[in-house]
DNA sequence: ACTGGCTCCTGAGGGC
DNA sequence: TGCCCTCAGGAGCCAG
């Protein structure tokens, strides 16, 4: 679920919490996550103070001076402060104990997300090495788009959610950010001209950033650091829509399954 | 180099 | 009320 509104949205509430805080110590309840968590993480996490908080990618870094710890909350997770102890639920899998008597405690009841550590730069970490840019980089242009597109019959929707291409950009985000720029979902991705690329740049950075002043998109469980749902789902034109009509031009708008991924548009005005 | 398909896991919601 | 089925915001990995 978090895509980079939610993620950025969770790194801002954090920052005020974590920044300048030591951990104290780890309960790691459930180490099974998408991978194991190590026990290297907790033995070189704990004792140090959190510098900074980062975010590349949908990942988010706890930045220390012995290494960073590197946080993916997959489909379901949610990290929120807490600023004293409470008994935790069945699917809050690890608690940091901080300086201060606060708690961050990581819940994710599908287990999707991750936590690795690394005590070198992260960028260089195996799973953020070979990302593209985020939406922000001003490498995200036209141009490049449609320059890693060129020959490509990927439907494009999928081409916009590989995060070797771009990163950030999710199920939510894709097919509003497509709707808006009028491009059929389908459309093999080397089939679009560097113009309606270079638009549909401008709308992907667009919708990313209402959705992060919106405090992101909450369908089910998305929660920020404080444990407040995001309110861009009412601003969603396409994302769950189906039959609703279209803003633009009325249509009833249409659900199909695009690369395993449930996929939302207008057939009319987006071609 | 691309492409499509599978996989990890739990819970919500709909139909009957 | 309960059971069964489908679906869900991610993304690494594999075979072809």
């Amino acid at each position: 679920m978090p895509e980079l509104p939610e993620v950025e949205t969770t790194r801002r509430g954090l920052i005020p919490w974590l920044t300048g805080r030591r951990v104290r110590a780890i309960h790691v309840r459930q180490p099974r996550l998408r991978w194991r968590v190590s026990t290297r993480l907790v033995a070189e996490l704990t004792g140090q103070e959190i510098r900074d908080v980062r975010r590349r990618a949908k990942y988010l870094l706890l930045v220390t001076d012995a290494g960073t710890a590197i946080v993916h909350l997959g489909m379901t997770g949610s990290l929120r402060t807490l600023s004293a102890w409470t008994e935790p639920g069945p699917h809050d899998h690890i608690d940091l104990a901080l300086s201060d008597g606060g708690y961050l405690r990581y819940r994710d009841p599908r287990r999707f997300g991750s936590w690795h550590w690394t005590r070198t730069d992260a960028l260089r970490h195996r799973l953020l090495a070979g990302l593209g840019p985020e939406p922000h980089d001003p490498a995200f242009t036209g141009v490049y788009l449609h320059r890693r597109a060129r020959g490509r019959k990927v439907p494009v929707k999928p081409f916009l959610m590989d995060a070797g291409v771009v990163v950030g950009v999710g199920n939510i985000y894709a097919s509003e950010a497509l709707w808006r720029a009028g491009i059929h979902p389908r459309r093999p991705a080397g089939r679009i001209s560097e113009a309606r690329y270079a638009e549909l740049t401008r709308h992907c950075v667009a919708v990313l950033d209402e959705a992060i002043a919106a405090g992101g998109t909450t369908l089910r469980d998305f929660r920020d650091a404080a444990g407040e749902p995001g309110y861009f789902s009412h601003d969603l034109a396409v994302y769950d829509q189906r039959d609703k009509p279209c803003r633009r031009c009325a249509t009833p708008l249409r659900r199909e399954v695009i690369g395993q991924r449930a996929s939302y548009f207008c057939p009319v005005c987006q071609r």
